[in-house]
RNA sequence: GGGCCCGUAGCUUAGCCAGGCUGGAGCGCCCGGCUGAUAACCGGGAGGUCAAGAGUCCAAAUCUCUUCGGGCCCA
């Protein structure tokens, strides 16, 4: 049977028990293994790394995942979704570093140990991977979490060595010194994908270069002076414009400066020269060759010369900017080290890996910083007068991702792997890749490729997949390893060791050339090559061959777009060199998650939104729905507030939908399974086969968006059928249908519509809301697992009826057109309208409306409508003449006017129906006036009070008149709405009884006098009285059309009197503190009614009297408990002058009437559970009720005994809501 | 400097690819309604030079070009 929603929707209660449910049943792996024979998909997570709490963004990647997954599931797909973690590298490092409280990568090793720092990380690294574990699986993401791909395990390691062999044997590995990116405070080189552009303020410098022999300077700009040591040579665009130029000032000597010849102004400008003479001009290659001197001579140590060092050399990169005359230091850049290496110059960097100047750089700056000596040089510079100008610049300029210090460039040995050389290749695989959306592919992605650089994959760090290379300390010789066995030959190996340093470092190779000891270079891999291979690693790739063949390439992977360079490009990269082809075969890019104003989330910014803190407000269901309804995928979204919280109000209304529903459902026992759907076809209304037809359109829509993975067309599909059409439109209109008590065939009706559509709506949100769709979904189907089980719905044609669509839209533009005019007119939706008239344009829009007036006319409460045929006015609208004086005048001059008077006296229909036989005549003065069709024209006018509204198809007349019959209903309307108000603002149980007593005048009371019957049933109001001075509990006056109304409440009981349940919960479970109030109803749950007749005879000790109903023989009973007094009424279906049978609700009840009649007592009713077995449930909840309604009146006590193992949990809560207390 | 994305109401956005009714929503604001789904909900209103300019076209938020502004990536 279908139970009544659990109240108001609350995310926390229902995401909290759906997902007990979940753990309990099993349902994930239940799920799971009931695809296990479907079409197989590879999923491949990009693995987060694990270094914190997820963040909105994670949250976003994964349910973009989560959807899918659950998509695909429902579509019968056997899905791999194993999770990922990344799980080494630096950030790790670095916060386990601030644990120690170590200031340098130094102290690592001098005071932490590299072993135990080791072992840090990787505690590290689990124990957010289990937080973040739970975060995941709070948000509702089903992936396998039991057995994630984590990049530490042996066979990722193997993965990366194997990868890093093939690489080596197709020649695409290479080690070699370059310039790279250095991050001097975690001591190792970077990758361009770790590097993060900030924005940094630096000295900006002109530096002269004494040409040697001459009183000339080279003009050179820079803004790293801390490079100007190892400068070699000066670059210059041979095709470029250079000049020689004097520089005059007053009081100082003039100078001459090459620089570019457009830049000269400029320049003289930047230290106030007066005047500037170009004296010879000349292309840049024409100063190729002229030799200066080295700046710092003396002051620090320089490289070694060599045939082109200290000259100007020639570069097609130089641009024009600053000076055009460009420092080249080949240590310290990258286009300078290609520089340097075509003209054969030392490439020297006199930086260690902790960014100081080495020992033997020069007196003044080494053992110093980068920074510090900054400063140093361009004293020395200044002192030496070669210092033109120094100013600052704001640029941007790299940083370590991981620690944010500004980067250097170092040249230093490294390990490469040759992308350039993939280039080509790698478009071509680009291009077959189906990106989403297609710009993520084809411009950028390839973009990314054309620009590609050789990948450095070398790292001087402790936590990481450690490089396999091996080399002989005596011959250089080196040694790849490509696989765990080959290192199982190595000494030291230990069998199943871990192979994360510090260990795997005291395994050694005797070297094959000569004999000595080959060590492990200290180097580990960047991470980008763990993550890089995961496609295969994560299927044990290098030990289980079958598993691979069986997965992979993956099907589909989704990460944000700065994955472009990252996680897309190593994998790429990896895949290319190992397989030639993609590891995937579409790729889908999202956005980022920024904050209300677009701002990416800092925490210095202070903008984070923890989505763990909008979860827990709002739930997850909201905060899902939110991330993806807001816009496309591949869009960036600013984060709002709202968000979450506008998603939360759509899902409450498909809540009290739900609500609405199972409540009517339960209360008639409603089974779905028992309903054929072909029994109800004759019954189903209109309204049902609408919204059965809209359903299909809807599924339809949600199908196509989700296929083509716009996410946020699919929500808003779903959110207008939802709001728009099941809430708003439909509930509306089957409302009353459901009102109707006992059993009705078009009531039956609206369940089996309701069940159906709620059924598959919960399906089609099933990826995006899991929670909530699981929970409405398992109430309606009591007998399913989970909605996650269910099949994706299909669209079923046949339900599809756009005619009746189009109608239907048409009634829905009436209703609003006649409400808006309502509306205007200040007539209220509870007044009813004496009738409705509608004038259709044409024969189709008459059929429309037809089939749609009585909906029509009930959502507008009008007595009635008329449908008027096509061209047919309404009879009603007073049709006036309009004489055409022009037309009159020409053929009767003089009578013109007269005429005219007399046309207008003429009733307007008889007119014109004698132009319709021909022609209307007229007398005047004797004489016959013919009256032509031109002479005139007529124009309808509206009867008093009646509106006239366009719409689409046609026009409306609201008859906005009132009669006293219309006004006494309408003003009893008025009375109700107040009483209800009031009810609301005591705060009374929706069934709760009160008296009112009613001040009201005119015709005000006339109404109250008619409609005091329906007041009273309506506002449940025990007794009405009318008064001149109505008093009670609370009372309130208002002024209706003059007349005064005044209604008085007065609350049966007050709060504070029933404070039985506070009373027997402090004083524990003793009977004889039970308090039980006059008025009110109890219920004692016992398996032996023992008691309930404790209660009844102690309340009958008191005084009152006593009547009960039991299943037992009423001596028996009398004798068993001491009874005496008591009326006993024995329900049984044998006949006898005391019994009633149980089937006769009636007698019962009347019986029990007239006790309560007689005096205040106390009934009570043994065997609850018989009447139900007889009755149905709801019936006897329908008695319940009323009796404690009469019960209420009296003053008496109604007590019932009921065993609570014969009902079911949900109806034991039924009949507790009903009672007052339970013992 | 180059590539890509974006610019629509106070805010968040739909519509743009495939040009065509009066540019739709939601939030906020103002006004009103409803009270047997109700600490809900519903209706109405105000609010737009569709970033700016030019072009194509019978017709441009939509296509083209230019400019401006924001973002991402690369130099």
């Amino acid at each position: 049977m279908i139970k009544k929603a659990d109240g108001n929707y609350d995310p926390r209660v229902v995401e909290k028990q759906v997902s007990e449910y979940w753990t309990k049943n099993d349902v994930y792996m239940r799920l799971k293994s009931l695809r296990s024979d479907g079409e197989r998909v590879f999923f491949l997570d990009g693995p987060p790394y694990t270094s914190g709490d997820i963040h909105v963004g994670t949250a976003l990647n994964k349910l973009i995942k989560d959807f899918r997954i659950r998509y695909w599931r429902m579509n019968g797909y056997n899905v791999r979704d194993q999770p990922g973690w990344d799980m080494h590298g630096l950030p790790i490092e670095v916060q386990v570093e601030k644990s120690f409280n170590l200031k340098s990568k130094k102290d690592i090793v001098e005071k932490v140990g590299i072993d135990k720092f080791v072992q840090e990380c990787k505690k590290f690294a689990l124990t957010y991977l289990n937080n973040m574990t739970g975060q995941f699986t709070r948000l509702g993401v089903w992936m396998d979490w039991s057995s994630p791909y984590m990049t530490i395990k042996p066979e990722f390691t193997e993965a990366a060595w194997s990868m890093i062999k093939t690489a080596s044997d197709k020649g695409l590995l290479f080690e070699g010194e370059r310039s790279t990116q250095w991050c001097y405070r975690c001591g190792t080189a970077l990758a361009e994908a770790e590097i993060e552009y900030i924005e940094k303020k630096d000295p900006s410098i002109y530096l002269k270069l004494k040409v040697k022999g001459r009183d000339e300077f080279l003009l050179i700009w820079t803004t790293t002076p801390w490079t100007i040591p190892a400068n070699m040579a000066v670059a210059v665009h041979p095709n470029k414009d250079y000049a020689l130029v004097e520089f005059r000032k007053a009081g100082s000597k003039p100078q001459q400066l090459y620089l570019l010849e457009e830049k000269a102004e400029e320049i003289g400008a930047l230290t106030g020269q007066e005047e500037y003479e170009v004296i010879r001009s000349m292309k840049g290659s024409e100063l190729v060759g002229t030799e200066y001197s080295y700046p710092l001579e003396g002051f620090c140590q320089k490289g070694a010369a060599g045939e082109w060092s200290w000259k100007v050399i020639p570069s097609e990169t130089v641009e024009t900017e600053y000076t055009g005359l460009v420092h080249t230091a080949p240590g310290h850049g990258p286009e300078d080290f290609d520089l340097g290496t075509k003209y054969g110059l030392s490439i020297y960097s006199p930086i260690a890996d902790d960014g100081t100047f080495v020992q033997g750089a020069g007196n003044e700056i080494e053992g110093r910083k980068v920074t510090q000596a900054n400063d140093i040089i361009l004293e020395e510079l200044r002192k030496r007068e070669l210092l033109y100008h120094s100013g600052t610049v704001e640029h941007r300029y790299g940083a370590c991702w991981r620690c944010k210090t500004p980067l250097i460039y170092r040249s230093t040995n490294q390990w490469y792997i040759r992308a350039t050389g993939l280039k080509d290749r790698m478009i071509e695989v680009i291009n077959g890749i189906n990106w989403i959306p297609d710009w993520a592919g084809s411009a950028r992605q390839a973009e990314w490729a054309r620009n590609l650089k050789d990948w450095c994959i070398s790292r001087q760090r402790f936590w990481g997949t450690p490089m396999p290379v091996w080399r002989c300390s005596s011959c250089n010789e080196t040694r790849i390893v490509g696989s765990i066995s080959e290192l199982g030959k190595g000494e030291g190996y230990i069998d199943g060791m871990d192979l994360h340093r510090p260990a795997i470092d005291n395994v050694t190779f005797k070297c094959g050339k000569c004999g000595g000891e080959m060590r492990r270079i200290p180097d580990v891999l960047d991470v980008w090559v763990d993550s890089g291979i995961c496609s295969w690693a994560s299927l044990h790739y290098t030990s289980k061959k079958d598993e691979f063949d069986k997965w992979w390439p993956a099907k589909w992977i989704v990460e944000a777009g700065d994955q472009t360079r990252g996680w897309f490009n190593s994998q790429l990269t990896t895949s290319i060199m190992l397989f030639d082809k993609s590891p995937f075969e579409s790729a889908m890019l999202h956005g980022w998650v920024n904050d209300a104003r677009g701002r990416p989330m800092h925490k210095s910014l202070g903008n984070v939104v923890d989505p763990m803190e909008v979860i827990s407000k709002e739930g997850a269901d909201s905060l899902r729905f939110y991330l993806v309804s807001s816009r496309a995928p591949w869009e960036d979204l600013s984060f709002q507030p709202d968000g979450p919280r506008n998603a939360q109000r759509m899902i409450n209304i498909l809540w009290n939908v739900y609500n609405f529903a199972s409540t009517y459902m339960e209360l008639d026992s409603f089974v779905p399974k028992k309903v054929q759907w072909k029994t109800f076809s004759k019954e189903i209304k209109l309204e049902d086969r609408w919204l059965l037809s809209t359903l299909q359109g809807t599924i339809a829509q949600c199908t196509a968006f989700v296929d083509k993975l716009e996410l946020h067309k699919y929500c808003r599909a779903v959110e207008k059928f939802i709001v728009d059409d099941l809430s708003r439109w439909y509930v509306k209109l089957v409302r009353g249908r459901t009102w109707t008590e006992g059993p009705d065939p078009e009531k039956e009706a609206t369940y089996v519509v309701l069940h159906h559509v709620l059924t598959e709506l919960t399906k089609l949100m099933a990826p995006v809301v899991p929670y909530v769709s699981d929970e409405i979904y398992r109430a309606m189907n009591p007998d399913s697992i989970s909605v996650h089980v269910a099949s994706w719905p299909l669209a079923n044609e046949s339900l599809v009826d756009q005619k009746l669509e189009t109608d239907m839209s048409l009634a829905r533009e009436i209703t609003e057109t006649i409400l808006k005019s309502r509306q205007e007119t200040g007539m209220k939706l509870r007044w009813p309208l004496q009738r409705i008239v509608i004038k259709p344009k044409d024969d189709t829009s008459r059929r429309s409306i037809g089939r749609m007036l009585d909906i029509i006319e009930k959502q507008c409460n009008s007595k009635s409508s008329k449908l008027l045929p096509v061209g047919q006015e309404w009879e009603e609208l007073v049709l006036t003449v309009v004489p055409n004086p022009n037309a009159i005048g020409k053929v009767y001059r003089q009578w013109s006017g007269k005429i005219a008077l007399l046309l207008k006296a003429r009733p307007a229909a008889e007119i014109i129906e004698g132009i319709k036989q021909g022609s209307y005549t007229l007398g005047v003065e004797g004489q016959i006036i013919r009256i032509e069709e031109n002479m005139v024209s007529f124009s309808h006018t509206l009867p008093k009070n009646v509106a006239q509204v366009d719409f689409s198809g046609g026009t409306v007349y609201i008859d906005f008149n009132m009669n006293r019959e219309l006004e006494l209903e309408s003003l009893a309307r008025e009375v109700m709405r107040r009483v209800q108000k009031m009810r609301k603002d005591l705060g009374l149980k929706v069934d709760e009884l009160v008296t009112a007593s009613i001040t009201a005048s005119g015709a005000l009371l006339e109404s109250v006098l008619e409609w005091k019957q329906t007041i009273q049933s309506e506002c449940r109001v025990s007794e009405l009285n009318i008064s001149d001075e109505a008093t009670g509990d609370i009372s309130e006056s208002w002024k209706i059309d003059q007349n005064r109304l005044v209604i008085a409440l007065t609350r049966h009981r007050e709060k504070g009197e029933a404070p039985a349940e506070a009373s027997s919960a402090e004083e524990g479970e003793k009977s004889d503190s039970i308090v039980m109030d006059s008025g009110g109803t109890y219920a004692v749950f016992e398996e032996k009614p023992e008691k309930g007749f404790a209660l009844f005879s102690s309340a009958m000790q008191s005084g009152m009297a006593g009547l009960c109903l039991a299943r037992e023989f009423p001596e028996k009973l009398s004798k068993k408990y001491g009874l005496e007094g008591a009326t006993i009424v024995w329900l049984s279906s044998v006949s006898d002058k005391n019994s009633i049978k149980p089937n006769d609700l009636e007698k019962i009840s009347l019986q029990i009437s007239d006790f309560f009649k007689a005096s205040a007592g106390i009934v009570l009713i043994d065997g609850i559970e018989y009447l139900i077995s007889n009755n149905g449930f709801q019936t006897v909840v329908r008695l319940i009720q009323h009796l404690r309604d009469l019960s209420a009146k009296s003053g008496s006590i109604l007590l019932i005994s009921l065993n609570p193992e014969t009902l079911s949990s949900n109806e034991l809560g039924l009949i507790r809501k009903e009672v007052d207390n339970v013992f």
